[in-house]
DNA sequence: CTGAAAGCGCTTACAG
DNA sequence: CTGAAAGCGCTTACAG
């Protein structure tokens, strides 16, 4: 019998389902049920199915089961962050997901900083009849009141990362930057600082306001030991050099700086090599979301690790499990404290 | 009148193409025309259909226009690169080319370092069926002839991002990193370095073998005035780390280092800086690839610009203009050099 | 220049 | 437990 998978390989048309039955000598709807493993399959006609399918190198058309059915094996994710890190990771995370359950990954990107009719347009766009069984979002979209109830209005699932408000309003995953935060302030405290810097991030990030509102609280219930100055940064690196020199500036000096992201804290190390301040002997410097970049800094990064693609892996698990009328459900995922070389003791 | 586009808002059904038709009181063939742009559809047929598209707020099934026609609408890109930059770097500019067609981006990763019959099996299951017009090859991905023989097997089209092979086997994006190489070594000459090191990059990268080729041979026509060290690296930071503590050993030491990437010259600052060292003073330093990590070391570094985007954005268009039976092209774009603070005058 | 028919390759009721 | 029919929403020949 003539092998029909090397047929294929010489670039004849793909074998339909069609071609599956017949090779096995079933119907098409026998093959479909094995396919989609449907129950009250016999392991005899599945065998026939099976074995039909792996001689003819068959693979099932996705349209066609988008057009006919109710699964559209695509899900999306949505981004309008601009570090790459970070949405390299969530990519990541969610594609292996989407691997294990046989899905295909789309990939968009938006700009929320323009005027928000084009925005809502522009994602109009991107889930209409885009045949996707979801869409991940990331903050600060995930936060964009407008853009949730584009996708309620057009029926379309989402789930969100880290989102700030209405965890149950979609599935939603998490790390709780709040408690993090406080550990933080805690690893400084024991190790002896008593004068304590602390750099934040933008507001409208979720993040952001919750690193900065747990290490500021926390460390005001120690005052009045524990003495505290804050500057401003965007979460870039230029903001955390910036932010160095004007804390830096304060006498006495801080003895640690802790910024509310990785690539600030890199800033940070990289005004003290200017300045000659060793760090960690002279400052301590702690990030967070143990990024691409804190083991490319020497000292390396004391930060929390931030389980980034473990949440856009539960965020994706999230859409592919459509269990039925299941409330939302909101996943709060471990973090941990990474202690590198650039946290000392004070002294 | 009612609004029909609110009445959708409100969660019916989305329009078909037959509800198009029916409000433009024309034929579904009508609407297709216009919504496809065929030759040969009046200004008057092409408003009213337009005007019933706009009040619907239709959308075209992307699903239907695939299983119906010839186009997919979907393009897609596949890494086996581990660096999150370059990665993000081709998405960004192959979807600004979907965004400009209205196509879709998806998103794979293989992992091309585990055995060869796995790798062909996963990517005989992203392409199978999957209904994409194409796909996007990045290094080392794209010199590996089993690969392109089973997109050729299949009937794939591809493109190619600076592959090393057979340039016109398929449309293929280049820079031309020989000429680049060899005007660093121009720079580092005309600053009157001439004891200058290098670091190569991992033999497999068709990139890393072209910059030290430029780079060691030109400099050898410039001997015996010129003096040429090399260490082995790996595109990684630890191995700049590594080897500029190699290389820094030397007496004389060099008064220069090229690192065939930025990673690896970050790593080189990272490890000057550790031996008291001043960039540029005692030593200049030159990267390549222009990435995320030139402007977030201090000093800054001076590095070859790789138009990676538009590498990714000419990629995708090769893959979206499919003109009838043209012969692939092969498309080399501009670099440049950009002088940042890190390479100074040899003292 | 426009339209009615057939069909892409599947899944979903429905019947046996 | 298995199968024949209808149909998902479009595009592609083909006819006028």
């Amino acid at each position: 019998m003539a092998n029909n998978k090397d047929r294929f390989l010489g670039k004849s048309q793909p074998p339909t389902m069609r071609d599956v039955a017949e090779c096995a000598g079933v119907s098409l709807k026998s093959v479909s049920r094995v396919i989609n493993n449907e129950p009250h399959v016999t392991a005899r006609l599945r065998a026939k199915v099976d074995s039909a399918i792996a001689q003819l190198g068959y693979a099932p058309d996705m349209a066609a089961r988008s057009l006919a059915g109710a699964h559209n094996y695509v899900i999306g994710v949505i981004f309008d962050n601009p570090s790459p890190h970070y949405t390299m990771k969530i990519v990541s995370g969610a594609y292996a997901a989407c691997v294990e359950r046989h899905y295909h990954l789309r990939f968009d990107h938006v700009d929320s900083n323009g005027p928000s009719e084009a925005l809502l347009e522009r994602l109009d766009a991107i889930v209409s009849n885009g045949r996707s069984d979801g869409f991940i979002l990331t903050p600060p979209l995930c936060d964009n009141a407008r853009v949730l109830e584009l996708m309620e209005a057009r029926d379309i699932r989402y789930s969100r990362i880290a989102p700030l408000h209405d965890p149950l309003r979609s599935p939603s995953v998490h790390m709780d930057d709040l408690a993090a935060a406080k550990q933080v302030a805690d690893l400084l405290y024991s190790l002896g600082h008593r004068h304590i810097g602390f750099v934040s991030g933008p507001d409208q990030l979720s993040a952001a306001t919750l690193r900065r509102r747990g290490f500021i609280e926390h460390l005001k219930t120690m005052q009045p030991e524990v003495k505290v100055v804050e500057a401003k940064g965007d979460f870039s690196f230029g903001s955390g050099v910036a932010a160095a020199r004007e804390l830096l500036c304060v006498q006495p000096r801080p003895s640690a700086i802790f910024a509310a992201n990785d690539d600030m804290a890199a800033g940070i190390i990289a005004a003290c090599q200017q300045m000659r301040l060793v760090v960690p002997d002279d400052l301590s410097i702690c990030g967070f979301d143990d990024s691409w970049i804190a083991k490319l800094v020497l000292p390396t990064l004391t930060t929390v690790h931030q389980p980034v693609e473990a949440m856009a892996h539960a965020a994706a698990m999230q859409l592919l499990n459509r269990g039925g009328s299941e409330r939302p459900r909101q996943l709060v995922l471990d973090h941990h404290l990474i202690r590198r070389d650039s946290v000392g003791p004070a002294r």
